[in-house]
Parts: C-alpha cells; structure tokens; sequence
DNA sequence: TCCTCGATATACTCAGACAAATAGAGCCGC
DNA sequence: GCGGCTCTATTTGTCTGAGTATATCGAGGA
C-alpha cells in the first residue's frame, strides 16, 4: 500500500515493540497529552479529519481514543468530539500513563512527588511485609538477593533479580492493592533510572540496603524492615536526582 | 432492528447510565472478570462468535476488549485471542475497575485491604496538608465542613461538601499522585458505605472527627493532622464493616 | 535433537453506509 | 424582551464485509 504524502505513515511508526497501529496512535497521542503538548480543556479535531491526518482509519483511530478514555485523558461525547481531560481526572498512577510522563519527559517536580509517594507507601509495605512473610517469601528474597549480589544490576540478570526481590517482598503484604500501586511506579522509576545512568554509571553498592531489609523481614522485625526501607527509598532518591551535580538544593513547589 | 432470540440484547442492557453500547460491554465483561466468574488464563471466545453472542457488532465489541485491555484486564493477541491476565497485571486502583469490584461483588477481604490502603495513606497526606496548604485552601476546607455541619450526610449537598472538604484537603498536599490515588480509593469507599448504609443508617456524628482534621491543618500542625486523620480512616472503616453486627473479629488472612 | 519453513487460524485494519444523540439555531408563547 | 420548546445539522456511534498481518503449530530437513 502507498503510503501518501502526508509527514509519516504507519511504516515509519511501527519501530517501536510489536504494538498494533491502534496501540501506537494511543501511545502518540498519550504522549502528547501528558507532555502538555495537548492542554485539557482542547478540542481534538473530528474522527476522520484526525484519522486522515494520521493516515490510519476511523477504526484504528477510535479504538486508540478508547484506550485513551479509559485511562481518564480525554473524554468524548457524541456531538461535541473528544476533548482532553482535566488533569484531576488523568489516572497518574496507571502504568502506560505512568511510561508515558517519565520515559520521554522526565518532569523533576512530578519525579519528586512520586518519591514523595514511594517514601509513604513502601516503608509500611515492609512493615506490613515483615509481619506477614512465609518462609517461603523470605527464602524467594534471600535466592534474589544472591543473585543480585553475584551479578550487579549492570546486568540484566541482576535487575530482574531485583525486581523479583521486590515482587516477593509485595506479596509478602498480602494487600493486592499495595502490590499493584508499588509495582506500577517501581516501573516507572526504573525507566528513569536506567535514562540516567547511561551518563552516569551507578557508584554506590545497592546491596548493603536491599540486606538491611531482607534482614529485618526474615527476622519479623516491623519496625526496622520499615527504616530500612526508607533508607533504600532515600538512596534511590539520590541515584536518580545527583546527576547534575551543581544544584543540591530542593526545587520550590508551585501551588 | 430485529433483537434476535439470544438471552438479552442491547436494549435490555440501556438500563444504565448514558454509556455507549462498547461502553456497556466493557462494564459487563469487566464485572464478570473481576468477580471470579472469567479466571485468570482463561480464553475468550474469538471476536466473531463473542461479539455475536451480546448481540452486538465485532467493532462495539473490540472496542469494549480494547478498554479493558487498557485497564490491564485481559491480554489480546492475534492468532492467540483475548486471554484473562493474571490478577498481578490488573490495574487494581483505576477507579472503573475498582467500581466493578466493589460497587457489585463487595469482597471483605478486599474491602479491609484497601482500608489498610488508606490507613498508610490518607494519613500521610493531611500531614504534607498541614505543612504545605495555603489560606485559600483552609477557608475553602472551613467551609466545606461548615456545609456539612448543617446539612447531614444524609442529603446529596452534604455529600457533595464532604467531597469538597477532602478535594481541598488533597490539593493542598500539592502531591498529583496523592491527589490521583486518594480521590479514587475515595470514591469507591463512598459506593461501599452508601451500599450499607441502605440497611443501617450512620449513627456516628462524623462532623467531630473532619473539624478535627480541618484544626489541625489549619494550624499548621503536621503530626495532629496525621493523628486525625488515622482516626478518621478507622472510624470510616467501623462504618462499612458494622452491618454485621455478630463478627467483630477480623477475619485470617489468605496467604 | 534442534532448526527452518510453510500452512492456518486469529486478530488487525480498512472502507463505506446508516443510526443515534445532542448542541445550537430558530421559533413560539408569554 | 425572555424563557422554554422544537427542529435541524453535525458529530460520534454502530454495523457489515472484505482483505492484511501475525504468531502458533506441525512437517520436513540438517
């Protein structure tokens, strides 16, 4: 099929992931909404002068705005066409919305305030985590923690030994709810964390930590698997924040 | 249109709300998904036979497929089909798929873990309120509470004030995923109390409890605030949990 | 035993037509 | 002049049927 005149077309979108055409104009076009390019309150034009500028059809088009829906970013309503939501009404906390802010426009206010959320949440998850364990979750941590300490997070093995780390340590709180929130942004943070260390590689030793929390978890010790977890949170602050090195100090918060 | 003989068709199903027949699909499909009724790993019929099984066209139906794939509910693949995902893959606190959950297959054991949820949570934000809010939004949380003081609860304008109070209360936290999280755990809570509260009137006087929070915060006074509102959360939780008068005890927890 | 490759079933994309819903203009009655 | 009603035009919603792309599964070969 010839592909028209018209800036690109579908060949040229399809170099990312196997995502289908509809996943790809939802992705786009999420893009653009989260990084302000679209503002709420904005009218998107009509289904098939926008289909037909993306050169996709009304079907691949709908569907992408579906998704979009779904997600709270925009709304739309029969007559009136698809309008951006207000931002109150995005759901910040979904993954794809969540990939969508940080793996291409790292806002450090906003990365500031999903710290702010973790340094509340995964502190009590350990609590919770260490009240809770099976032995079979303390041994399933001890296995990850191993095998992040023989190969680093610099591999790929060691980074999904970190992840499965933390998985256990999630399921070991018994709360669905905790388990889907934490890994939601623990995704997200790991994007933004790999972004900056191709700049600079990690320096400091992350096992010490991630020790300090299986230790107090394995020994059923609330309140210290909950400090040591901040600790960590804190620590990752740091990895992903002293990249421009030269400003310390906290960025003032808009009302 | 001649509804054919199978179960129900569209109409039937325009009972609700203003949703778009994709849109009634979805909840549908949603509903017997996160009721247990699909399991995780289950395969759905293909488009053809599924769409023409509701009565409805394949592109009102792939629509409906698309919006809970989005929301982490089911995993579609050509040549595969539309596969349940396992629980761990759902986006648990998208206020659709909370809806679903809770406002028609209210489980206790979720329902005492999302408490737990806003037990670390909500807390935590009227502590950041106390340190961060500015005038407007005190006066704005005075006179929410005012407006709840006089009407109740029990009329819509009460309601309407009680969200207000804590819509002011979370801005001014100035956190977005706060604002996100919160406001969604919020509003399913609020389907789960009216739900019990058809059989058993609120008998506790929740006014004492918000002008506490609402002092605190207008004080300045971060750890009175996070008190208050710990006592708000529980005193919320006895309300959801009461009807059943005979079980006080708390209920084991599955591994 | 493993790899390559083709057949096949399924979702994906497209195009065009018709239906439904509603914002907004225009009309009517007061 | 103004509030409320109706009517229309425009946009999204739904349907149909055809053709394409993709990944699994099985057959054949190294």
């Amino acid at each position: 099929m010839a592909v028209s005149g018209r800036s690109e077309g579908p060949d040229a979108r399809a170099r990312r992931k196997s995502l289908r055409l509809h996943g790809m104009v939802a992705r786009d076009l999420g893009i653009l909404i989260v990084s302000g390019r679209y503002k709420p309150g904005d009218l998107l034009d009509g289904e098939i002068e926008a289909s037909d500028r993306l050169n996709v059809s009304r079907t691949a088009y709908r569907e992408a705005v579906r998704i979009l829906a779904a997600k709270g970013l925009v709304e739309v309503r029969p007559k009136i066409g698809t309008r951006i939501s207000p931002r109150e009404k995005w759901h910040l906390l979904d993954p794809d919305v969540l990939s969508w802010i940080f793996k291409y426009e790292p806002d450090e206010d906003l990365l500031e305030s999903l710290f702010e959320l973790r340094k509340i949440v995964e502190p009590a998850a350990a609590e919770l985590a260490a009240k809770r364990r099976s032995a079979d979750q303390v041994e399933r941590m001890r296995e990850a923690l191993e095998t992040m300490a023989e190969h680093t997070l610099a591999s790929e093995i060691g980074r999904v030994a970190d992840q499965d780390f933390h998985t256990a340590l999630l399921e070991a709180t018994a709360n669905p709810f905790l388990v889907s929130l934490t890994s939601s942004v623990a995704a997200a943070v790991a994007w933004t964390t790999i972004f900056k260390q191709r700049r600079q590689p990690l320096q400091r030793d992350p096992i010490p930590d991630h020790r300090r929390v299986y230790e107090a978890i394995a020994d059923a010790d609330p309140s210290a698997a909950r400090q040591a977890m901040a600790d960590l949170v804190d620590m990752a602050l740091l990895d992903t924040t002293m990249a421009p090195k030269g400003k310390p100090g906290k960025r003032s918060r808009a009302a």
